[in-house]
DNA sequence: TTATAAAGTTAGAATATTCTAACAAATTTG
DNA sequence: CAAATTTGTTAGAATATTCTAACTTTATAA
């Protein structure tokens, strides 16, 4: 059975290798903080529980098993923040930290009846894709604010980034999921744009923010020339 | 701060102080399955972080700081139980295993939210009291159901020992917490005795299982003769 | 009250996770 | 392509938690 700690390297595994593709032990030590002969001694010990594929020099694959074990925790962890939100009421700024450790609690009835409880979530409440038992996640199209061009109206759907200080900024500006945006205008000059949605006719949204906001992509093709 | 490890230590000595007295070092190996120099060695180092206060040869102290944390953890248990079962519903004989793991996590908001959520329970599904925020327990006056009379009625409200077996055992039996039971005979040769409550006129419950029942104490002195 | 048993201690070792220092291989770049 | 840089590896050590074996102290009991 995998300790936290190999949690924790299979779960940072797992998410490189759907944001880079190829993983390297230095992206892997960088995620994690720890140094590079750390991560050396933890992937060779990975390999021998055959969770990961490793050769000398090479760059580091999962096995299916890993796999299956690194969206386990990401289940475990998704489910548990929207439990928190959903049931327990915290705000979507205070749970990572509290699903990072519940994550690694093994008791599968546990996340099932929150499962249940919540009526089988499709994602957390952050937007991000709660994966199934065997596995699956939903791969998730949607767009960065920052590309969609004025004029247009979108939801906001999903975040690329869950820091509790954006989630907190998100607050102070009354963006929660599920909102109805309005581009007006895009500057182009810092790349900022002004939005409108609910009591917010004209709010103006720094580059940095609106990467980060992801909406529906309805727009299909729009890098043609 | 204490790892799990030393959290789980904390509680036993809590536990056998309340239960013994004194406690040994060899109780507390036993107690955690344990060998003895293990336990040896975490006395020690509990003793650095100024938890436990020990000699050489003599019997072990907790000191008040050590007393807290053992009840914090304590009370994040049994708060942990009454929530799986009062809001995530589940039997009172399958939530100890999970507590046990939950009870290490860092996250005072996670368990003031089950205390709010819960009403500020006084004790958990087994009947034992929840420690409050500060250690204290309150001390419950039960009496086993074994050294009741016939002819009494007392109610059932808590219990010596949880174990699964034994709650599924009162489970068949429709027993439950708060139950009113009518001691109708006792027999003298094996202590097993004959108790009515509910739709069950005349149940017969050995005696092994009448020493685990708690029941309201009210008949003050019974001791005098 | 000495001998036996029980309880406690020390020493030494294993595993897991981490580190720094030193070195080697691979990649980038002028 | 050769030099510089980045990346990866090995060696050796530290801490936490655990063990067995050997020994000492304390308690029990004939």
């Amino acid at each position: 059975m995998a300790s936290p700690t190999e949690e924790n390297y299979l779960k940072a595994l797992f998410n490189l290798a759907n944001s880079q593709g190829e993983i390297t032990l230095s992206e892997l030590a960088s995620r994690l903080e720890v140094s590079l002969p750390t991560a050396n001694s933890m992937v060779k010990s990975l390999q021998k529980s055959n969770w990961l594929k490793y050769e000398k020099y090479k760059p580091l694959t999962l096995t299916p098993e890993g796999r299956l074990l690194a969206t386990s925790i990401i289940r475990k962890h998704r489910l548990t923040e929207m439990f928190l939100v959903d049931v327990m009421k915290f705000g979507w700024e205070e749970v990572h930290e509290v699903a990072e450790q519940i994550e690694h609690i093994h008791a599968p009835k546990f996340f099932e009846r929150m499962d249940e409880m919540l009526g089988h979530p499709a994602v957390d409440p952050h937007g991000s894709p709660i994966p199934d038992v065997e596995g699956k996640l939903e791969q998730q199209s949607y767009v960065p604010l920052s590309s969609v061009p004025p004029g247009q109206k979108v939801q906001l759907l999903a975040l690329s980034n869950s820091s509790a200080e954006f989630l907190e900024f998100l607050n102070s500006r009354g963006l929660s999921l599920g909102l109805t945006l309005t581009v007006i205008s895009t500057e182009r000059f810092d790349q900022s744009m002004v939005i409108g949605y609910l009591e917010h006719p004209s709010e103006s949204l720094s580059g940095k923010v609106c990467e980060r906001l992801l909406v529906s992509g309805l727009q299909a093709a729009s890098a043609a020339s």
